[in-house]
RNA sequence: GGGCGGCUAGCUCAGCUGGUUAGAGCGCCUGGUUUACACCCAGGAGGUCGGGGGUUCGAACCCCUCGCCGCCCA
């Protein structure tokens, strides 16, 4: 473990000026168990999580996919939250008014569910025993009590959510906005009543929608059946992977071509056990190919025979109940039996009947309720129902015209591909924990909408002319019927609210594949019905997360990651930045430990180079204009943090998390780290009082700008930092209320890149010899420059001093010819040499010299060929053309630079 | 059956509209008490970019085809 050395934690940021009074060096490491939890009560005191009032100020907003009451935080949505704070720290420091709004979701079936469980543990009471009123009661209670924990783990992530504006799918406003849209489309008869087959969940025993249907493979069976003809004259055989369904059939379904059965069409069949006649029709429906060629009609318990049924005008025989046993219009000795009870009796039946000709094992998908794992079953029911292709067209035309944009782009393929293949949305459940549905009946069945009872009272009395006792629908709505009003209703909507007018359309939203069907596609339609405006412009789809072998994260896997014990270990920044730097468009992400613990080792490094500024009195001054600098080393690194800060914005706003946290990585670590602090070692150490204060103020400079470009992936060690490292004359204001840096183009600088680019060349070249000459650690031989320009001459002179620290070198000797005792190496097209003595072994050197050559000569010839063929030289744009002509001079000049050296050596042999 | 995505170093992944001598992190090997950092420093090994064909002056990148792997829809 790391050794404390600072003791004095208790920085108070609150009481900043206590600080100057007790500076403390940093600590070894970042602590952030004893960090996240204030710096996280600091930034909501500050009251920046709500987005600014300034009138000039522009929009910026994200609704949060909101969690299910119930749920507890996953690494899908430490992944997704992640994101969304980056985007929306990013957006605030950019000095835009920033909203991020949270907010959970009833989740109608989960969290009815759990209060049930709950119930049965309590002592086998069922919520019909208990009573809607005291029912939804309970989960009320639950809600309060233990609903939205996740929301607090939210928290530990550094979401910077407006609280003040965080919402929930029941809570009045929303449900008002629920209603609204209710009574609205079904007045333009865009909701309607309808009987027609559900996904019926025999669990829940309610109806669900096509999308909370998951098929799965399971071992299943075909079993031939025969049925005789009515007359006698033989018999037709189908095959079924549900025999009990025959119980219901209501005809046999034999292709209008098919030869075989050419005569029998309009005879009848007469269905065992039930002993009904069935007639024998036509219909395309039937596949000659498949089977028998015929096919058994179930009307009511199969989406495709109820389409048949339609076109024939068939019976629709119902015959399970809503617990999935058989009912009364089966022969009795089924009734009240378990269809898997029922479906076995009628195989045994057929058998002892001679009927049964087969049974083929088959693996076949069977629909599950994705909540229940029951086995769902078409059933006839009157359920509501949203005319979705309706407010599809609009929803469907917006993303075409670009007025949201999905990305990746590619998404906006599933999304059309679902949209224009759209069936009627079934918006009833049969559930008491949700929004009742607000539609009363009459007496004759005649249905009154409104508001409430006394508006559907006025319309009955209206109707009937007179008062008669109404009866409220039972049900309640799909909770994605609420969700999809979820970035207006959150607003305000109906009201026309301020926060409306100035945040919606919201900016972008963040969320998972898995979803464009369920919440995307419904808030499009919802969205762009309502408001005439679209949701959100940008829809980012993010990544899923696996565990390290690539599977799907799932409990009864034991696979899963637990964010919030990542972030015990590791750090909520450390989580952050791995899931930011893993998130690459649209790919899965392979979770591993390692992975996140080479990204806390990144901050730790920073953490050490903030560190060392301290120690060598680095302190950001307010009027230090960087544009000024003078030193060499002090242009570039200005220049380089200029390229580093384009690059991060750019990134961010096209959502691309991964480049912007590889650069800053690269930055961080390779340039700063590497390079530039070792770079400043010499300087302060040289005297040269002038040089020391510019670097340790460009030092600076440059820590301060990496916090605040880092600040949106890794918020609290940034934060941490800024607290730290400087008086609170240049901290007016917490980090992450500080403005994003916007860096001046001009402070590019290819002079100073050209210069130190030829020290870092010299000296990555000079430590490569070095280690291959086993040249010891301590020993610091001279580096020879030979036969430079006069231009590399002064340039190397300059640094004389930083090129023997971080080189481990002696002095820096110039010099026309390769000197006896000397190994010779090229680096940016100068010759150089370490001067090791009595270390070299020449004919190694020579056999080095010799390969060095070798690979140049590949160089050459590469480049040369490509100048030799005409038709690279005329038909390849000129930079190209040119820029290999470049490379030809260089390996050229380099190689005759080594032969040159290498004859030298033969000569000193 | 239809669609989408992937196949680049031992592992996980970058590589943007075709112009490299194909990169990084982890792992591995060698060496290291240097004004911060061993959660570190320096150096190194390791790839016929899934196979084949094509377009092009030029292909990891575009087209065709085949092969695996994953997901969605039927």
């Amino acid at each position: 473990m790391a050794e404390r050395q600072g003791s004095d934690h208790a920085i108070p940021i609150f009481a900043p000026f206590a600080r100057q009074a007790t500076f403390h060096m940093l600590d070894k490491t970042f602590d952030p168990a004893q960090a996240e939890k204030r710096l996280y009560e600091a930034w909501e005191a500050s009251g920046a999580f709500a987005p600014t009032d300034d009138p000039a100020a522009a929009a910026f907003s994200i609704v949060i996919p909101p969690p299910n009451v119930t749920g507890q935080l996953h690494i899908g949505h430490a992944l997704n939250a992640t994101l969304q704070d980056i985007l929306t720290r990013f957006a605030r420091m950019r000095g835009k008014a920033a909203l991020w709004l949270p907010g959970t979701d009833h989740a109608g079936i989960a969290t009815q569910m759990v209060v049930e469980r709950q119930l049965a543990a309590a002592g086998n009471m069922s919520r019909r025993d208990l009573g809607r009123d005291a029912f939804v009661e309970r989960v009320w209670a639950w809600k309060a009590e233990s609903g939205g924990a996740i929301v607090n783990q939210l928290r530990r992530l550094g979401a910077s959510c407006d609280w003040s504006r965080e919402r929930f799918t029941l809570d009045e406003g929303l449900s008002t906005a629920v209603r609204k849209v209710f009574i609205t489309l079904y007045r333009q008869k865009l909701i309607y009543r309808d009987k027609r087959l559900v996904n019926w969940d025999p669990h829940f025993q309610s109806a669900i929608s096509d999308i909370e249907v998951e098929q799965r493979e399971v071992e299943g069976a075909y079993w031939r059946l025969a049925y005789p003809l009515e007359d006698g004259s033989g018999e037709i055989v189908v095959a079924t992977t549900r025999p009990e369904t025959m119980l219901g059939d209501t005809a046999v379904a034999v292709h209008p071509n098919d030869p075989r059965y050419a005569g029998l069409i309009g005879k009848c069949v007469r269905l065992p056990i039930v002993n009904r006649p069935i007639p024998i029709i036509a219909d395309d429906y039937a596949d000659p190919e498949k089977g028998s060629g015929a096919v058994k009609i179930t009307p009511a318990h199969d989406f495709n025979d109820f389409k048949v049924g339609q076109r024939h005008n068939l019976p629709v025989i119902s015959i399970l109940d809503a617990a999935a046993r058989i009912n009364e219009n089966a022969p009795a000795e089924y009734r009240g039996l378990d269809r898997f009870e029922a479906r076995k009796k009628v195989v045994a039946q057929f058998e002892a009947l001679g009927l049964l000709r087969g049974i083929d094992p088959t693996r076949h998908a069977v629909p599950h309720g994705d909540r229940s794992g029951a086995v769902i079953e078409p059933f006839l029911t009157d359920q509501w129902y949203v005319d979705a292709g309706t407010l599809a067209g609009p929803a469907i035309a917006a993303v075409e015209a670009g007025r949201t944009v999905f990305e990746p782009r590619h998404w906006e393929k599933t999304y059309f591909e679902w949209m224009r293949n759209i069936e009627p949305w079934c918006i009833s459940r049969q559930l008491w924990w949700g929004h009742r549905i607000p539609a009363w009946y009459g007496p004759d069945g005649a249905i009154f909408v409104g508001e409430n009872e006394a508006e559907a009272q006025a319309q009955a009395v209206e109707h009937y002319g007179r008062d008669e006792p109404l009866r409220q629908d039972e049900d309640v709505l799909d909770t994605w019927f609420s969700s999809a009003l979820w970035p207006f209703s959150t607003l305000g909507w109906p009201d026309q609210t301020a926060d409306l007018a100035r945040f919606y359309p919201t900016d972008t939203l963040v969320t998972g594949f898995d979803i464009i069907f369920f919440w995307v596609a419904r808030m499009m339609m919802m969205g762009l019905h309502f408001t005439g405006e679209v949701p959100f412009r940008r829809v980012f789809i993010n990544a899923l997360v696996r565990d390290a072998a690539g599977a799907k994260m799932s409990k009864s896997k034991g696979n899963v990651m637990d964010p919030l014990e990542l972030v015990d270990e590791y750090g909520a920044d450390a989580l952050r930045f791995t899931l930011a730097a893993m998130s690459g468009q649209g790919r899965d992400i392979r979770l591993s430990r390692a992975r996140i613990e080479g990204y806390r080792n990144l901050g730790t490094k920073l953490w050490n180079a903030a560190r060392f500024c301290q120690i060598n009195g680095c302190v950001s001054a307010p009027d230090f204009d960087p544009g000024a600098a003078r030193l060499m080393i002090n242009r570039w690194i200005r220049g380089e943090m200029v390229k580093c800060a384009t690059e991060v914005t750019t990134a961010l706003q096209a959502c691309a998390f991964d480049q912007a946290a590889g650069t800053l990585y690269r930055f961080i670590w390779n340039l700063f780290c590497d390079w530039y602090v070792e770079f400043a070692k010499p300087i302060f150490q040289s005297g040269d009082q002038a040089a020391a204060a510019e670097t340790r103020s460009m030092a600076a400079w440059v820590l301060d700008t990496i916090l605040t470009l880092l600040h949106p992936v890794s918020p609290f060690l940034t934060e941490e930092l800024w607290a730290q490292t400087a008086p609170l004359t240049c901290r007016p204001r917490l980090l992450i209320s500080t403005p994003w840096p916007d860096l001046s183009g001009e402070w590019l600088d290819p002079t100073a890149d050209m210069e130190i680019g030829l020290v870092i060349a010299a000296v990555t070249e000079g430590r490569s010899l070095r280690a291959e000459l086993n040249v010891p650690p301590a020993s610091r031989p001279d580096l020879i420059v030979i036969g430079a320009s006069a231009e590399e001459r002064l340039m190397l002179g300059a640094h004389g001093g930083i090129i023997a620290h971080t080189l481990r070198s002696g002095g820096l000797i110039f010099s026309t010819a390769l000197p006896p005792g000397a190994v010779p190496f090229v680096a940016a097209g100068v010759s150089f040499a370490l001067a090791v003595g009595d270390l070299i072994d020449l004919a190694g050197e020579r056999a080095r010299l010799a390969k060095d050559i070798a690979t140049r000569d590949i160089d050459i010839d590469k480049s040369a060929r490509k100048l030799a063929n005409p038709d690279f030289v005329s038909r390849a744009p000129e930079e190209v053309v040119e820029e290999n002509r470049e490379r030809l001079a260089e390996a050229e000049a380099a190689r005759a630079r080594l032969a040159a050296m290498l004859e030298r050596l033969s000569v000193l042999a």
